[in-house]
Formats: structure tokens, C-alpha cells, sequence
DNA sequence: TATACAAATATTGTATACAATTTATCGACT
DNA sequence: AGTCGATAAATTGTATACAATATTTGTATA
């Protein structure tokens, strides 16, 4: 009874904007100007503003009054909470999707774990990750919670930000083998199996991040480069 | 590092319409016509479009392409979901609302049930019913878990719609005691006892409705109207 | 009387124009 | 030289104007 149907010419480029923060092709603090938006898809800031009032809506940028909208840098606390409401969404729902997992759907997930190994192949890392997000996103659609799901699709959206900003250096983005296993006990329609295993990879994904106080302020530049202390 | 400060003007509009939405002043159907809220906050459609598309995306409103918004209609399958995402989210949050307590906040929520009480003794239904709402968010705040705090809010304004849409003849809003066990529970600090108040009183939220199949479909006006059927 | 079509009206979608605010540039002063 | 301040440029905020679409009204016809 309701639905995203409307404006659809804006809200084409709010996704389009959303993929490119999702595989970082535009990093956290970047300034999305209006005029310069305008002028890459050829429409008027009419739509471009409402665009961005969208992204704005799922937090992916910052609209700072008479200044300007910039992609989101989530804090070390708002980072910790969007894992822990995946921590509290995803697991749940992976059991209600391998209890719906139809043949069909098998084949379907297959290919998007194919299609993400074959962008990490590339070493385009950004779409593999963006596919990685887009893995879980099925799952929930699986389940056939289109509420908890929008949930779940919001909060992934936000992880590619705090992947971004807190990664640790040569961390795997995601095992290879943890998708394909889920893969598994969704198809083998193990609810309990599937529940565990997202959890866990949930854990690993976090176990990649620097999510430590340390990292919250910023390096302030005058420390950085200052040339040495004793 | 993000938040709704942007766009001050359009999201009071916006907070007025959900506030009016949530009292059931307006009802779901209800079409909100852009120069007539231009008209009724006294400024351009411009504005008006912005909190309208808030609105939607808050899923309160449901805007149709070149046909105009409308307050939303959620489906019986919407209404299930969005209790069980509920069920999913709000006890844990309670338990750890609990652990958080403060005195401080102790003496505001029962002055927020003080004024539900106030409001119910006035026959204000929607005042009443939108306090207890607010209650709810209240308990989230304490949690101190912001995004699903986020969550919570949503579901619940759009839970408003669903009472309006599907509450039983003469059911109860909410027990008078329901919210003041959990407070009692929530000053002792007592998470697991919480928890189950807050499982056991969405539950009886639940039960107040009538979400059978059968009210699926609009009486459709011309059954209602038909003088007598043999 | 009811239905079908057509003009007229009203409403939404988009672009543009103007106002308000911020940011950048230049110059004066310490 | 560096900092403070004023002016100029650029950017965002809001309103208005025009275009596209839907709804209503009216009229003719069966």
C-alpha cells in the first residue's frame, strides 16, 4: 500500500549516488555539491535536492544547513550500533529465509557469490564489496520481511561507510568461504545452522574493523605532519 | 556525524502532519493536498513537497505519481510485520533501557504516563494514544541505542496507522497497567523482568487488533450505503 | 436515464529566478 | 610576514512560473 514509486526520476539518482558511496567511489566527508550534481545527470537542483533529501533520510550523507550535504562519517558509536543491530536483525532472519529457500533462490545466490568473486578477482574491490552488501540484502528479502528487510538494507548501506573509515589495513573484506557456507545451510533449508553462521560472519565482519577509541579523533593534521616529537 | 538538522522549516511541517497522523486527527486515505498545506503552514509548495517526502519515506504517507499523497493504508500483511519487528526490537531494548536507568528518568516517564492518564481522562484519544507511543521512543532513548531507537520510532508512528485501521471495537488502547509495570520494572533495574513486560504488552497490543483476513478489503462504500440486504 | 466522449479545471512535476548565507579573495593594518 | 576585516564570488534556501498529467464537468448520443 505504499511504496518508493514516486519521483522517479530523483530517486534514480539517489541510488546512483548510494552505489557509488556503496563501492567507494565517493569517501566519507566528500562534499555533494548541488550545482555540480545537476550538472552530471542533466536535471535541475529541483531534483538533485530531493535526491539528497533521500539520502539524507538513510544517512549516508550529512545535509549541513546553508553549507552543503557530505557523505556521512559515522562515529565510532554510531559504528558499534549499526553492527549491533545487524547483530540483532540478520541472524534471525537468515533462519526465516532458509525456511522459505526455494531451488530457485539457490541459483539466484549462487550467481551473486560468482559475480562477487569474479569482481574480487578484478580487484575491483569496491563493486565486490558492494555485492557482498547486496548477498545480505537477499537473504532478507528471502525471508519475506519487507519491514525488517528495509532495516537490514539501511544498516548494510551504512557498513560500506564505516568499512571505509575503519578497516583495518589487509583485512579480508569478507572470507570467501563465509557467504558460501550460509549459501549452504539456507539451501540444505537449516534455519539453525543458517542463523549461527550469520552471526558469526557478522563477528568477522566486525573483527576487521579498528572499532578501539583511539581511532576517534582524527589525526589533526598538525600532529601528522608535524616532522618529529621526542 | 549526521543528523536531521537540515531543512528546519520542512521537517516541522513534516513533524506536524506525523503528529496530526499519529493523534488519528487525520485519518489513513486521507489526501493531503500540496497547496492546501501550503496554504495551511503559509509556505511554497516547495517546503510542503520536502516534508511530504519525508513523510513517505517514513512511510506514513504514500505518495502516487501525478496523483498526490496520501496517508497511508498499511496492508494487513504490513500491520504483521511491523509487530513482529517489534516483537524483534523492543524488549531487548527495554532490558537494556533497565540497565541504564537513571532516577532522573524515572520521574519523567511516569510524568509521561501521568499526562497519558490525563489525556484518557479527557477523552482525548488521539492525545492519549500518541503519548503512548512516545512513551515507547522514550524507553528506546534510555537505551541509548540511537539507530535502533530510529527503528522503533518509525514502527510506531506507522503502528498508529494500523490502530486506526484495525483496532477491535471497544478494545483497549493500552492497559492502564501496562506501562507502569514496566516503569516499576525499569526503576528497579530489573532488564529480564522488562523484557518480558515489554514481550508481554506487545502481545496484548496485538490482540487488540483484528487482523484477520477478512478485513482486508474496504467495506466499499456501496455495500456500507445499500439500504438492506434480505 | 445512463454511458461515452471532450473540454475545462485542478493538481502534480520540473525548471528557473531571486533571496539568504557561507566561502573565498583582496587589501589594510599591526 | 601574518592576521583581521570588507568586499566579491559561489552555494544553498525558498518562491514562483511553466509544463505535464489527472480529475472533473458538461454535453451529446444511445
Amino acid at each position: 500500500m505504499s511504496g518508493p514509486k514516486a519521483h522517479i526520476r530523483s530517486s534514480e539518482i539517489g541510488s546512483a549516488i548510494a552505489k557509488a558511496i556503496h563501492e567507494h567511489r565517493v569517501i566519507p566527508g566528500t562534499k555533494l555539491g548541488e550545482d555540480e550534481l545537476s550538472e552530471i545527470y542533466g536535471v535541475s537542483r529541483t531534483l538533485v535536492r530531493s535526491a539528497l533529501q533521500w539520502l539524507s533520510h538513510e544517512q549516508l550523507i550529512d545535509i549541513q544547513p546553508n553549507r552543503g550535504a557530505f557523505v556521512s562519517k559515522p562515529s565510532l558509536r554510531e559504528a558499534r550500533e549499526i553492527f549491533e543491530a545487524r547483530a540483532l536483525l540478520e541472524p534471525k532472519t537468515a533462519r526465516s529465509a532458509a525456511l522459505r529457500m526455494t531451488d530457485q533462490a539457490a541459483t539466484h545466490l549462487k550467481a551473486h557469490i560468482n559475480a562477487e568473486h569474479a569482481a574480487l578477482a578484478q580487484n575491483d574491490i569496491g563493486k565486490a564489496l558492494r555485492l557482498s552488501g547486496v548477498f545480505h540484502i537477499e537473504i532478507s528479502r528471502l525471508a519475506d520481511q519487507q519491514t525488517i528487510g528495509r532495516f537490514i538494507e539501511s544498516l548494510i548501506a551504512r557498513s560500506s561507510l564505516i568499512i571505509a573509515l575503519y578497516r583495518k589495513r589487509d583485512s579480508a573484506l569478507c572470507e570467501k568461504h563465509a557467504h558460501n557456507a550460509l549459501l549452504e545451510a539456507l539451501s540444505q533449508r537449516d534455519g539453525a545452522k543458517a542463523e549461527e553462521l550469520m552471526q558469526s560472519h557478522l563477528v568477522d565482519l566486525v573483527s576487521a574493523l579498528d572499532l578501539s577509541e583511539k581511532t576517534t579523533k582524527q589525526p589533526s593534521l598538525k600532529d601528522a605532519l608535524r616532522p618529529e616529537n621526542p
